[in-house]
DNA sequence: GTGAAAGCGCTAACAC
DNA sequence: GTGTTAGCGCTTTCAC
């Protein structure tokens, strides 16, 4: 493993100019930058994290904490971390606190403070006060993804706005029984989601004059058989029951629609129903849903990230950016029964 | 940022003995022991990897490289590492090649060379010659999940032997019309997985005496939707079409079943499904298979690299370790129709 | 059982 | 535009 001195030998220059060809600092001349360049290829070298974090207390490595690896937001997210990272030259390293409580702990209290990395992406986690003053005794940079994190600079989509939309897209089809599947509530620490998106709807419906269906809620896990659940139950209100369903979740909402189809009914033309993520299987299932990017969030993090670690970008100074998102309406939606449809029943 | 110094004069011992006894050396008498650890406690000390790393050559930190971060198979595998370093003090660093070309080359030959990590996990991961050197050049262990790396100590199923399992599971219920879904060839750069799953079915169907039926052959693409296709294809057949079909992968598998629904079939009665994985929707879809376990994987993983890592721990030496399956017989899979299935239909 | 001191391989003043 | 040199915060001989 050739190191710094052994270049610079090579190039026949001294290790600072080696050091500052490779840190792309321009006060080197083109001439001198070739030799040096010839020499890290000849020698295949790549210079050591370590010392370099040592000597700079830059690491070129980036922190995400993350609740879990295995679901569909986070792990989209994490790749588009990953994806921006390698552009710039930065590592990744993850802190998944699926395992709990004292893995969380351990997290907190020993990993992130190894001072591994230059910054940390919080990952749709709400953290407690005492979690984010360690994270900012730390001194580093923070940003969040997927919901607002007091005082931290956060990338999240609009939940109440995006549920009023999907809501609203099924009142245009002229629906009044129109159900809502939530979040239950262990899932309100993930910044109150399951709240925000129910208000979402009940503004919508508000706002059209629709009194809110008491009889039409329903609860559920985020995951599709969860979601097959709740619809089970909402369709057993026989003549009273919804037609449509504004779910919380696309996961959850092909639950439904598997639910549906199994009840015998018509996705789409006896009962509606519409998702928010837009996840993998969606367009599959012809689920209408408002489109959220994972990915891309990921993405618009590290650039974030890199503004604020490299002087000289512009740093913004809003402390929420919102997100995009998009309504895809797809065969999951349709136009209500026309009234006769209990005698059609 | 407390330093060692620090926590030296706040124990009034050298920065040597603070030293040895974060980094365990049992040459430490208790009551320094525990003045020292006081005085970290007091402090709020944390060691900065950076130094430590330069100066020991130990970075305590693991690099997994992974083909992409959001399918099952690979989520669970680094959930499971995840968690087994998170137990051993050890961070977690990823390298995703999901970008494909250019990206897979900056890895290879910068960022796995930064030496900043002691070991690396490779998960499905067919390595070209080259890689596989500049990987071995670092002189740091290596362990590959999922398939087998030449030269190196690899965790994985057998999938020839699974895949006969699976088919001999449809032979005894009395199907002799079995059909296979079988990965396209782009996933043969996995380990040749499809085809050594389709080897196992034919030996399964030729250890029976049953000849290997080649208009029931299909291919798809790992996923859910890839699936559902391939089966429509095979239930075009009509009067020829296979009472029972052994598909490579349980995300596959689904889509059969979806597929086989829609179709009016009955699934486990007119067509029996079985897939391979115990993916996280099997269960919910009653669908038969050999599982595996991804996350108990990526544990074993990180014990096999433990012992390696930290010398006094056995080694063992054969390269090769077989993980555990299990056949979970679920409501996909029943008895073949009877033969005046024909006319039934 | 403990301390002194020489690095580990870089970076960043500061000189020239 | 380039070289010299003093650290960065640890670990690890080697003494004692």
């Amino acid at each position: 493993m050739a190191s710094i001195d052994d270049v610079a030998r090579h190039a026949g220059v001294s290790t600072a100019t080696v050091s500052r060809v490779l840190n792309g600092k321009n006060t080197v001349s083109t001439t001198t930058a070739e030799k040096v360049l010839a020499a890290v290829n000849a020698l295949d070298y790549v210079m050591s994290s370590s010392a370099s974090g040592l000597a700079s207390g830059r690491t070129k490595n980036i922190g995400v904490v993350v609740p879990e690896l295995t679901r569909w937001y986070f792990t989209n997210v994490v790749e588009g971390i990953a994806s921006g990272l390698l552009h710039h030259g930065y590592d990744l390293t993850v802190y998944s606190l699926r395992d709990g409580g004292s893995a969380r702990r351990s997290v907190f209290e020993q990993s992130l403070l190894r001072q591994r990395v230059d910054a940390f992406i919080a990952i749709s986690q709400e953290l407690t006060n005492d979690e984010l003053a360690k994270l900012r005794a730390l001194n580093k940079p923070l940003v969040g993804v997927g919901g607002p994190l007091p005082g931290v600079h956060t990338l999240s989509i609009d939940d109440v706005a995006v549920s009023t939309e999907a809501t609203q897209h099924l009142i245009n089809l002229g629906h009044t029984r129109i159900a809502h599947i939530s979040g239950t509530v262990e899932f309100e620490a993930d910044f109150h989601l399951p709240t925000n998106r129910r208000s979402g709807y009940e503004a919508a419906l508000t706002a059209a004059g629709i009194p809110i269906p008491h009889d039409l809620q329903a609860a559920a896990d985020f995951t599709i058989p969860g979601g097959y659940g709740a619809t089970q139950q909402l369709l057993t209100l026989g003549d009273r029951r919804p037609t449509a369903i504004f779910v919380s979740s696309d996961e959850m909402a092909i639950g439904s629609i598997l639910a549906i189809r199994e009840a015998g009914l018509t996705v789409g033309r006896d009962v509606s129903v519409v998702g928010i993520d837009n996840y993998e299987l969606s367009d599959y299932f012809g689920l209408t849903t408002v489109a959220q990017y994972p990915q891309d969030q990921g993405r618009q993090a590290v650039e974030l990230l890199m503004n604020v670690l490299q002087p000289g970008r512009p740093v913004s100074t809003n402390l929420i950016t919102p997100l995009t998102t998009e309504l895809l309406v797809r065969s999951s939606t349709g136009p209500a029964p026309s009234t006769d449809r209990k005698t059609r029943t």
